[in-house]
DNA sequence: CTCATGTCGATACACTGTATTGCTCTGATA
DNA sequence: TATCAGAGCAATACAGTGTATCGACATGAG
């Protein structure tokens, strides 16, 4: 066998990392929804096989995890928030447009537990934020509180944009975008309360809604880390 | 060929009904998780081929949501509640219960829009019990934050719920529940804040917890509908 | 008694996550 | 330099998924 004939030694397979396996599987999820990922379609826009995946994760939910930490890392801000309202108001908003650019986040965000490395960045930030104002409990107490409302009200907002997107595109007509279900069930006088919601409330805009809620929930806290004067330095 | 030889016909299939359906889906993912829940052993609980479910269900996420129309019945609570905030109150914990009853609610949540006729009972009845009490945009807002803070707080819950059941048993102690991971990570020092928090943090018990940012959230919702006089009656 | 209809089971398809297996290439050792 | 152990990988395999299609069959109408 001349070398003619011999073919060239297989070109070395391409050098993988968590990074550009992450990379590749938000790139899909961004495309397609959490749905479109698939081991074996992360694998192949990589040109690997989809075992070559199993040295960098041990299991599609590790996958998933790694994806809200990378996309964490977008939500910290890279400069200091003035106050601790500050702090907390940015860090819904940078959550909220996190997952506005990356909506399969609805789907995860609040599902497990984020210990990954920016995930504990964001934890730590904010609970420095907020360092001091209070005791510690109540402290926790706040982060936890205005988290649970923003990841809630991000779902709703993303759930509701899909509902919206899946029935023709009537951007801000509730009632013909849930279809004639949600008409016909008013029409029948069951629940006027909720018509008459339908029927006159105001269409506001999503971003202002969040805001809005999430300004009362800020007042919440205020009213709660004003009560107990500031533990600053050591006032033994 | 005599009567004995012959077989008798086959019995008439099992009378199906969604009712029954979503009994069998509810029971499954009871026991395992929303992951058990395949239309194959769906239909297998009720000795049908999976193919039958279709002329009840036109896919899977149908099955999904009339479970979550099935359990909003468990959370409505049948007398009249006291005021606005009683109301609040009880749907938001009586929620919680039913997530703690079928933890796979907690993936459910949110996820896309309940409208269901028990999903919209309960919407009815929620708003009915802000009715009057300000103007409808502001009912509406505070049914949003009410119901955005426990759905993120109850998916919180059972997240973490499940974090713990996964590493040991170690029911109240975040920091080896989590593993040697959390452990290593704040001993580099790169979290004073984070760790601080997980060290002197009471450990309160998560309904309280719940209850606490509950009342917080109330509390500025509250605020907000006192601002305006009620508009009770015809004031024109 | 015949025929149309609607329902069901079987089969099939494309695809999933992952266990297993054996090849091949690499780097260390003798 | 020759040998060998081990690592990294592709291929194969398996059990399972949601759902489309299709042929048979029981049922009710004429």
């Amino acid at each position: 066998m001349t070398v003619w004939d011999r073919p060239e030694p297989p070109t070395r397979p391409v050098t993988l990392d968590r990074e550009r396996i992450v990379a590749a599987a938000i790139a899909l999820a961004d495309e397609g929804g959490l749905e479109a990922v698939s081991l074996r379609k992360v694998a192949a826009r990589l040109d690997a096989g989809p075992m070559r995946l199993y040295r960098y994760i041990s299991t599609k939910e590790e996958l998933f995890d790694l994806m809200v930490d990378e996309v964490q890392a977008e939500i910290l801000s890279e400069e200091q928030p003035g106050d601790w309202r500050e702090a907390l108001r940015t860090l819904a908003h940078r959550t909220r447009q996190a997952a506005l650019r990356h909506e399969w986040l609805a789907d995860l965000l609040g599902g497990r537990p984020a210990m990954g490395p920016n995930g504990l960045v964001v934890a730590e930030s904010t609970l420095a934020a907020l360092d001091g104002l209070a005791d510690i409990d109540t402290v926790l107490r706040a982060v936890e509180t205005v988290s649970a409302y923003f990841i809630g009200a991000i779902r709703r907002e993303i759930a509701n944009l899909r509902a919206e997107r899946a029935t023709g595109l009537s951007k801000y007509d509730w009632q013909r975008a849930h279809g004639p279900h949600l008409t016909k069930m008013l029409a029948t006088g069951r629940f006027p309360a909720l018509a008459k919601a339908v029927h006159d409330g105001t269409d506001v805009d999503a971003e202002t809604s969040f805001a809005t809620g999430l300004d009362w929930v800020l007042d919440a806290v205020a009213a709660r880390l004003a009560r107990r004067p500031p533990a600053t330095g050591a006032p033994r």
